[in-house]
Formats: structure tokens, sequence, C-alpha cells
DNA sequence: AGCACA
């Protein structure tokens, strides 16, 4: 069963479906979390108008991450609800201004026909955040923040997860973790932010968690640091 | 359901 449709490959992937009570940083934040596995991530695009809210594109530089990231993806609940992911059916801005060949006047000219064709005015959206995140740093990147060794604890099956930005969510933390075997909850506390505690069923599993996520970067300046949380 | 680039 195709679940792309007709659509070509493409390095940009579509994604609908998506939970519209995510507010649009987090929801992208969270989607650099979990696609960043499949290669590297050039832009993220959501617009919260009423057209455009649900829905998300994410820009790899490869079309094979795309195309992984379609498959393996398909269906991943998120937000409590499954993400339907095909490709884009054109080429991203960003792309084709790398390339050199975006063109300023075209754009404008399909903007009018769409119009027409809809019936539609001009629905500006009010102003929007800061542009996305043009991330530095792949996807399982830089192994950063390890601490001394005379402080490691013990693998077990609690992670304790340092360096993290102020904003991050148990929510955002669960969609990465989740996508590990033997994932059973987020711990965050109040008071201090910038950590959290992530419980598997065994010390194996968080392991596991632990070598893919290691210096994982929710903002380019905030790679995860994980050790096993003290017993 | 909905394919954009604030």
């Amino acid at each position: 069963m195709m679940l792309t449709g007709d659509i070509p490959p493409n390095q940009t992937i579509y994604i609908k479906n998506l939970n519209e009570k995510v507010k649009k940083e987090e929801l992208k934040r969270s989607l650099y979390c979990l696609f960043s596995q499949y290669g590297r991530i050039v832009d993220i695009v959501a617009l919260k108008t009423p057209k455009l809210r649900g829905q998300a594109w994410v820009v790899f530089s490869e079309v094979t991450a795309a195309s992984n990231a379609v498959r393996q993806m398909q269906n991943f609940p998120f937000y409590d609800k499954p993400m339907r992911i095909q490709y884009a059916k054109s080429k991203s801005d960003c792309i084709a201004k790398a390339e050199g060949t975006y063109d300023k006047k075209k754009k404008q000219e399909e903007k009018v026909e769409k119009r027409i064709r809809t019936e539609e005015t001009p629905q500006s959206g009010a102003a929007n955040g800061p542009r996305a995140d043009s991330n530095g740093g792949p996807a399982a990147a830089s192994r950063q923040g390890k601490p001394s060794a005379q402080e490691v604890s013990e693998p077990n099956n609690i992670l304790f997860i340092q360096n993290l930005p102020h904003e991050t969510t148990s929510m955002m933390l669960e969609v990465l973790f989740k996508q590990y075997p033997g994932f059973r909850e987020v711990r965050m506390i109040e008071a201090k932010p910038g950590i959290a505690f992530v419980e598997f069923d065994d010390d194996v599993q968080s392991s596991v968690a632990m070598q893919a996520l290691q210096g994982f970067k929710i903002t380019p300046q905030n790679p995860m640091a994980i050790t096993y949380a003290k017993k």
C-alpha cells in the first residue's frame, strides 16, 4: 500500500494529522528531535493559519533521509495522534535558494494563481516567530558533556538528563525517548529546569536510549548530557 | 482534510 500517493520522492516531507494544540515552536523542536535521527535537517516549516495548522514540512539535506523518515515514522504516535507522512509536492524554498534556482517573481505569480483558484483573500497570518532553527549539528550528534569518571553511576534503568533548554517539556522528551523499547516515563521537577529523569524497564534498554541520544541537541546550544541516575 | 516557505 502506497501511503505516499503518487508524489515523487522529495527531500522534504509533508506531515499532517499533527496535534493542533501544540504550540508552533514546541512542535518544530519536537519534530526536529524526532526526525534528525534520519539525517541532517535543513529547515522545518509549520504555520498555524487556518489552512495550514496541523501540518508541517521537514526539509532534509538528502532525499534518502526523507525516504527513510516517510517509511519508518509513518503513523508514529506523536502528541497522541498518528503522523501521516508523505513527500512534499514541491521543492522547498530554502533548497531552491541554495541551488540558486529560486525565482521570487515566479513565486509571486504562483501565489496569485492560487488565490484566484480558491477565491480567497491573502490570509496574512500574524507576525511569526523567529526563523526556523537552522540547526547546526547532525542527528545523533556530538558526544559532549561526559562527566568525569568518578561521578559515573552504575548502569541502571533510570537516565538522568542534563543541559536541556529551559523550555523543554516532558512531552517533548517523551516523544524522543518513547522511540526506544522499554520506555516507561519522563519525570521533570518544576523547581529544577534543565534536567529530567527518564525511566526504562531495565538497564539494557536505558543504555540503548542513552547511546542513541547522547549529545542530542534540542537546540544547537543544548547537547543533552545523559548519565545513569544515582540510585 | 488541509502542500508552505511571515
